[in-house]
DNA sequence: CTGAAAGCGCTAACAG
DNA sequence: CTGTTAGCGCTTTCAG
């Protein structure tokens, strides 16, 4: 007969086994200097009671809970789902639970999640942060772990594991100059986001490399989303000397593009994407893409996050992850004539 | 000068304004019986010294926490994370916390993270449950308040909210039919779940009242990823006489379907999702959908969640949502022919 | 209307 | 190696 879990305290179960309720807890949280035996008759005592260890009272004793907050632009968002599910597999394999949050890129309800979850005790932190301001987060953490994710914040203390950006911004500008490209548009968010500033970066390197001076009409860094790219991109081809190729710097930016072009016919028009999405490598053609594997993103984030959280030490790190390409149709397309 | 987040403590407040911790405590908690006076004084305190109350000292004294536990099968999977994402916003408004936590459709997973959040002493749960036994939950929850979304488990002292899935399956099957078609196949995974077993009776209902008695070899009910029905589906047209028209009943399955459809140059077959998706509006021809609205799913329980919460009692209710038929091509094609 | 004291369940000193 | 005592920050009898 097991009693319904977190009913019996360190003290039902003291009084069963005998012991004192020191001892007990010296038991259940695995210190080292108790006796076998008397270790047997506590832990019998245990499990005839379904004791578990509750968990709030826990917390408030020490000072820290085994949860983890974390925190990203958004929920419903593909890349972030994929992102938080890592996560929470991870955390959940090393015993912690996920709190969760998210921001929808407003610094103050940012804030706002930070603050609430810091008040929660949680064990540590993982953060998408926003482009703004992260003074107040040193203070507000203290020495919790925190780890940035994709993101940097402008404040040098916390390990941060994000993508090579610029590395992929370059690779997907190279790849479609090689395929004859010379007008090559770059669609994206607002620069703000260093991220999208990066990719910007690396795509114009690519295209100097190519001595090539991009009309800057064909850098949109207004698709935010895929309704902007719909805009964006009619307007791109219908300049004069119209792009024949489109290296667009985000998902939504890119199903937005991807349903424009199939909707106006114009399936001719080259395409690589920053990141993956659904429908992208089964519709015709394929799309291309500069892979930002949110999994691997978010194991190397909660590895980083529970070394921090066993006291493991070292100064803050940037761990950068590589961005392969992708092949699959969308980028080998060569320019019409 | 504000002193980070709760740093201060009831003592802190007590002090600088000269009164007891209880009179704290009260006006903290809005508690009626205050002079206007002490409470402005405290209220001072409190701004003063950047007061919180610390949740984790609350919980364990009251037994209750601001925090509400949400359990889904996946937070990657498009639906969920949506739904996860509308429960997020609207208990963030009503000032709760959300623990979340997936389940990856293993009863015993579900299990231990129900456990879990129990144990977290949240003040209610969210739950899509399994198709599995649920007869633990009653003495698990105790008078924990729990909403059930989407489906419903095989114990019936819970709030449920769904949708009408065999209207559904039936106003799809039924536009099918009156665009023509004579043979349609279904596209699901696993009957287990009521919901695909709801959906499949309507479409069977709309059938027999055509006076169809559907080929057993239409009936796919093992198709609950995308690449199951990308294999599915061209075993469909192949069969002697192939059904002109499919009605899939989850979006991976519909996903999977587009892909292989669009693939193989068969977009003249008729199409309707249940369930919505990414790029369903925005290929071509666009794809019909039975619309299983997440947001309005989310909004719905947590408000019945809330009521709970806050005491409101009256029986176990269960909340059926309407899914609305969205008409956007691929349901409206005709058979050839 | 307000305060003193007890205790939620747990862990950390400090003795024994 | 083990037990006693205190207290994390809060709410809550029960007096005043």
């Amino acid at each position: 007969m097991i009693a319904p879990s977190g009913r019996a305290t360190v003290h039902d179960v003291a009084r069963l086994s005998g012991v004192s309720i020191k001892t007990v807890s010296r038991v259940v949280n695995g210190a080292a200097e108790v006796t076998p035996a008397t270790r047997e008759k506590v832990l019998a005592a245990v499990a005839q009671l379904g004791y578990v260890r509750n968990p709030v009272a826990h917390s408030l004793r020490t000072g820290v809970s085994g949860t983890v907050g974390v925190i990203v632009d958004s929920i419903s968002d593909s890349f972030f789902a994929a992102l938080a599910s890592g996560i929470e597999d991870r955390l959940l394999a090393a015993g912690f639970s996920v709190l969760i949050g998210s921001t929808g890129r407003d610094p103050v309800r940012e804030r706002g999640q930070v603050d609430r979850m810091l008040q929660q005790k949680v064990a540590g932190l993982l953060l998408v942060p926003n482009a703004s301001d992260h003074s107040y987060l040193p203070a507000a953490a203290g020495d919790l772990p925190v780890v940035l994710i994709d993101r940097s914040a402008d404040v040098a203390d916390f390990d941060q594991v994000g993508v090579r950006d610029r590395d992929g911004g370059h690779a997907a500008t190279t790849h479609l100059l090689r395929h004859g490209h010379r007008r090559i548009a770059f669609l994206g968010g607002t620069t703000r986001l260093e991220t999208v500033a990066n990719r910007l970066v690396g795509y114009r390197e690519a295209l100097a490399e190519a001595g090539i001076e991009p009309d800057p009409r064909w850098i949109r860094t207004d698709c935010d989303e895929a309704p902007d790219a719909r805009i964006a991109v009619p307007q791109l081809l219908a300049l004069p000397d119209p792009p024949t190729a489109i290296f667009s710097s985000n998902q939504h930016a890119s199903t937005g593009a991807v349903s424009v072009l199939h909707r106006t016919g114009r399936t001719d028009v080259a395409l690589v994407s920053f990141g993956d999405f659904d429908l992208a490598a089964t519709i015709s053609p394929a799309v291309s893409v500069i892979h930002q594997n949110p999994r691997a993103l978010a194991e190397t984030a909660v590895d980083r996050l529970l070394q921090r959280i066993s006291g493991a030490g070292g100064p803050a790190e940037r761990i950068v992850l590589p961005v392969p390409l992708i092949e699959r149709g969308s980028g080998e397309l060569r320019p019409a004539g």
